[in-house]
DNA sequence: AGTGTAACTGAAATCGATTTCAGTAGAGGG
DNA sequence: CCCTCTACTGAAATCGATTTCAGTTACACT
């Protein structure tokens, strides 16, 4: 592979006129400038990359960490993500924790190695303690997860208002035994979902026992397990409102299996609005997140932060979350 | 961010000793090693990776391309390869030609500036007359698309094989009237998939209307979109064999909404099995392709053929298609 | 004592670009 | 004629690591 200097040989000027002419620089003959670029395409020259990066000091390239790419939630914020960083010049490292509070670490590490000039957690394992130590390495941003006590910019959706209005349509359906599939509590997006989930129920005097709870439970397999066991119970449960729509998916297909009528016996609300909650039946009642809307803004702002040093003022953006209602409820 | 410099100034030794450490060279005196290791961890210093790679030559880096990341196919791959990736400890740079011609040349281009060590192409818009000019500045393989003509190594399925088993299939269910949803014809990988198809219809003496032929549909929008130009018709096939099932997904949905019976006045063949195949009512017959495998050897393939530089013979694996038989047939 | 070798160390070259700085040529003004 | 300023050019320093090569000990073996 050709180097700047043959290109400069075969021109006869220096390595410096033809970086002048490759970043367009003023000043550079144009007879000079013409000669270069005929050698550059002759020889078929493009600049070394990692040679740019280390004089630069800069990579054009920016780390987005979720837990799992399969999930539509995430392959659409990603595709969003991946559109805008392409627009603006910058490539895109997907780096899938997998749930995992290491592996999230050690891709947080890319930053520290100059290996990205920013990253953008739309999963977080971690809590903002250990966190926090590489923010002084470059922007950090969250996108969608968030922790109440980082002081870095968010962008994300009220999950609390969502866990809130999902179930109070559930109520207004008139059930009383609420039923919830969630994620950990240690992650701040869940618990606040079932922060707004249980301000509901208790605005109505009702109370969720033990068994009801499901928490942990991420894909269609997780769904149909969950009905299983509601199905076992000798106390059931007549709504339930799942985490993710993969979830309710997966409930209602084994609530199908054994003819388990949805909603009348069971209904079930989703979260994402994912396509599947509008191609299966009955279509999945769902908060809709604006995941285009999340992984546009996210990267929007990540190029301004690296764009402009300035270190960007602690900045928060909540987006919108609405209730779709279709057949399950 | 500290450099081997102020390590070795804070050891009092030099960067080489520093350098012999950080990559566990041999002849490094004991203490000597612990001081650098102690001093590295107290400056919490981390090798500069765009020296690194200027240096060594080499990126740790490979890029795979694809048309559209929330096809789930797309992103069950990308999960595959991601996991043998970070195993083997190269970074993945996600880049989406969303089926642009350019945009695959451009993303190619990574391999010219050395900022990749390798591309795993698994869409392909580009003939190989194209692509061939990129090979030398690095491993380029195939995986899931392929052009017959290329030269490079490729890891897919045999697509005319698929196309071949699931028409047959609806034949032997009695149907003669078929239709066909497929991509364009200048992918070999549709086009193969489409010969397979006209290889069953052949066989069985039958034959195919111009107008019972859907080119460049992809998505359940434009499964839907099919649905109604076919139940526009006054001659409508009975069967349709859709190139995906995201597309056959759409049909049957709209089929329902037109109270169409599926499989008795429409039968549909999708292909991929992809969750949704199995969540939507009825299940979705459709060709499996193993993606999980496909992704798993493509990067298998890609980090041996970086390793060992040894120009790799071209090499062609082609993986087992099978019918998965639901209720839409 | 002399020689060979294993164990260890660091100065300097190197990877391939960009940037700084010093300098030249020619035009224009006083 | 001298000075200044603009337009242009290139030598050398720089980014931060790794590698080559030369050299120093210390020890074992004749």
């Amino acid at each position: 592979m050709a180097t700047i200097k043959e290109v400069a040989a075969k021109t006869g000027l220096s390595p410096t006129t033809v970086s002048r002419v490759i970043n367009n620089h003023p000043y550079v003959d144009d007879s000079k400038r013409k000669k270069v670029l005929q050698a550059m395409q002759e020889l078929g020259y493009v600049p070394n990359s990692s040679a740019r990066r280390l004089r630069g000091q800069k990579t054009n390239t920016i780390a987005v960490i979720i837990s799992r790419i399969v999930n539509p939630f995430f392959s659409h914020l990603v595709d969003a993500m991946e559109r805008i960083a392409g627009e603006k010049g910058y490539q895109l490292i997907l780096c899938d924790s997998r749930l995992n509070k290491d592996r999230e670490l050690a891709h947080l590490e890319l930053l520290k190695a100059k290996q990205v000039d920013g990253i953008i957690l739309a999963s977080l394992q971690n809590d903002w303690e250990a966190i926090e130590p590489f923010t002084k390495y470059g922007p950090v941003i969250c996108c969608n997860e968030y922790d109440i006590k980082a002081q870095m910019p968010v962008i994300r959706c009220d999950q609390q208002y969502g866990g809130y209005i999902g179930t109070k349509h559930l109520i207004e359906k008139g059930h009383t035994k609420i039923a919830y599939a969630g994620g950990a509590d240690r992650i701040q997006l869940t618990l606040d979902r079932k922060t707004g989930f249980l301000k509901a129920l208790k605005e109505h005097g009702l109370t969720l026992p033990e068994e009801w709870m499901f928490p942990s439970f991420y894909g269609i397999e997780d769904g149909k397990n969950i009905f299983q066991r509601i199905y076992a119970m000798e106390d059931r449960p007549t709504a339930i409102f799942a985490g993710g729509d993969e979830v309710a998916a997966g409930i209602i297909q084994e609530a199908k299996r054994f003819h388990c009528r949805v909603p009348d016996e069971l209904a079930v609300v989703g979260f994402d609005n994912q396509p599947i909650a509008d191609l299966i039946d009955p279509g999945i009642t769902t908060i809709e997140q604006p995941m285009k809307l999340m992984g546009t803004r996210a990267m929007e702002m990540m190029v301004d932060m690296i764009k402009n040093k300035k270190k960007v003022t602690y900045k928060k953006e909540i987006l919108p979350l609405q209730l779709v209602v279709r057949q399950s409820t």
